[in-house]
DNA sequence: TCAAAAACCTACTAGATAGTATGTTTTGCC
DNA sequence: GGCAAAACATACTATCTAGTAGGTTTTTGA
């Protein structure tokens, strides 16, 4: 594979940074002039690169939280396992990934949601974009598992992918405020869930 | 009952005026200007009754977000009644209720958690008592279910709890992105669930 | 090697922002 | 009625904000 030239590791590195700067602040609360002093990229290369600042927002979400999305949740779950062990190994892993989130923060994606979703359509639909692939990948290993026999065939897989999403969503809201043991309550409880689907 | 005196009525307008836009658009992006301009009040008037933003925010937290919150979803619950039947109804009232929430801005307790709990500690502390509250009601009510036999007595009430309220706050969340349909999604699901502690 | 295009740099602008200084009006109370 | 304190009004400031104009340097390809 070829190496990255100059002008696209100054690029991923204003969204690497960028990242970081909305994950802890927000995106409105971001300034540019936030941006380049962290990066030390000027502002005339960061406004080459990016028309303004919300090509640049938009660019972040499909690059940068795509991929660690990708390497985070997205490996793919086996329908012969149990439910209590697919899903909830995979909600484990995410609340427990200490690198790429602190507790404090909550999760990146969750918080673009609630903060842009309701204020730009463009941010919406990308945003819609990440979470209705993570709801697809739950979804089609529900259907597996039906065929498989591993779970109950009168589970619907639709509602079942959106009630966990939702814990997710809302465990990582509640870490905010009351710190991770409310993440150990939320797994436990969530396993309890899960073996009712057997 | 005595009236309300004229520097009472402003500050409550303010409040009342304040918090609405607050939900829109969130707190910071909320400036003391656009708070002026929809309520009529001048500049000197606002800030001779708060030192400053931050302070109008955090009475705007206690005063008009309890007084919402109380009347939405304190009603207490009945321990001789199921889950599937008060828990449920709790969270179906507060996803109905058209009047003061809109779905795709979500809850302004939830939006606030997420903006600001991890920036200022005395938000994170206002937040986090009407949240504990709203918690010790559902664990009251799953206390009172286990002595009565109307749920199983090996239920973890507050692991419930922290369950039962991780899935609302997910959902506010979710419903931004993806609109009504799961909303109804989630209540169905959590009836499912909420059977699993008979 | 050398020109054209890509990549970057600096200094600036116009508007928004929280907060203040210094007033004027209104209210409660004797 | 009158007067002190409470309540409100106006004009201003310093700082931050996204974005731009017009330049220089670096890279690329023939």
């Amino acid at each position: 594979m070829k190496p990255y030239s100059k002008a696209e590791t100054t690029r991923m590195n204003i969204l690497d940074k960028a990242f970081e700067l909305v994950y802890r602040n927000g995106y409105r609360a971001t300034s540019i002039d936030d941006i380049i002093a962290t990066t030390q990229v000027t502002k005339g290369a960061l406004y080459y690169h990016f028309k303004n600042k919300d090509e640049m927002g938009l660019a972040m979400i499909k690059e940068v939280l795509h991929r660690r999305m990708d390497s985070d949740t997205m490996r793919p779950l086996n329908g012969a396992k149990p439910p209590e062990s697919e899903i909830y190994g995979m909600m484990k892993r995410l609340l427990e990934n200490k690198s790429f989130f602190k507790i404090e923060y909550g999760c990146p994606i969750v918080n673009l949601v609630e903060e842009m979703a309701p204020l730009d359509s463009q941010f919406a639909r990308e945003l819609r974009k990440l979470f209705t692939g993570w709801k697809k990948m739950i979804v089609d290993y529900l259907e597996e598992a039906k065929n498989l026999k591993t779970i109950n065939d009168t589970v619907d897989s639709n509602k079942v992918a959106i009630f966990v999403l939702s814990g997710y969503s809302g465990v990582r809201n509640l870490g905010k405020l009351l710190g991770e043991s409310c993440y150990r309550s939320y797994l436990k409880e969530l396993k309890n869930y899960l073996t009712l689907l057997r």
